[in-house]
DNA sequence: TGACCATATCCGCTTTAGCGGATATGGTTA
DNA sequence: TAACCATATCCGCTAAAGCGGATATGGTCA
């Protein structure tokens, strides 16, 4: 049960499902992340290396931005685990918190990209 | 977003995901975990009160024996879960091999309390 | 009451994991 | 090529968590 153990494990921190959280709605780049929850950039980048390497997100380069988005194909598990994080984290205010200040980011930057 | 992460937390190891998997079926006694899965009386202990702690069992005193079961009415969470764990634990092998220790244990018992 | 048993908690130890500033990497633009 | 930017990784540190033998607790039975 250590792979079940280790997917867990990813969930077992609360940066890391405020993380998930905004990646249930869209595909992210690291700096919109670290916008959104005001944590300095070596913080978010590793999290986000370890959820990469639990299964939980896939990364992909565009220019000198990364993108992360959730990997829906890896494991039966997270995937039926995704609902229960999307019904219980979206109405967290934590969450509602950092989505606004992505919204606040993405305006700034006049929609170009990152 | 902490509680969550609290809940998750007590899923991410190997040794609670075990003794979760043979509560999923059945009441048991400390013992009956002992046996089950071959390991000290305090990391049974230990991990049974990290369990109770976090919201996903209960526990029941009967004479000298102390019981444990799961808790279905502490958290939404912890309810949506649980059908995820039968579903992905009950077919491990480490699973199977405790549930046959676990029969062992209680025939050698003789039926007799624990 | 005292001996005994199941279980909980304590203790010292080792391992794991999180933190964030500093540095490395690797793609982009001039 | 060089300067620059976003991101990844390194580093030293601290806090959290797991381990299992030893001890404490608290219920039972004679």
């Amino acid at each position: 049960m250590q792979q079940e153990a280790k997917i867990f494990k990813a969930l077992a921190d609360d940066t890391r499902l405020r993380i998930l959280a905004l990646l249930l709605d869209v595909e992210l780049c690291v700096c919109e992340i670290m916008a959104a929850l005001e944590l300095p950039q070596s913080t978010i980048s590793r999290h986000l290396a370890y959820l990469r390497n639990s299964g939980w997100v896939l990364d992909r380069r565009q220019g000198v931005w990364m993108y992360y988005r959730l990997n829906n194909n890896e494991h039966l598990l997270v995937n039926e685990i995704i609902p229960l994080l999307t019904n219980h984290l979206a109405k967290k205010s934590a969450h509602t918190v950092a989505l606004k200040k992505l919204r606040n980011f993405q305006k700034e930057q006049g929609h170009q990209a990152c």
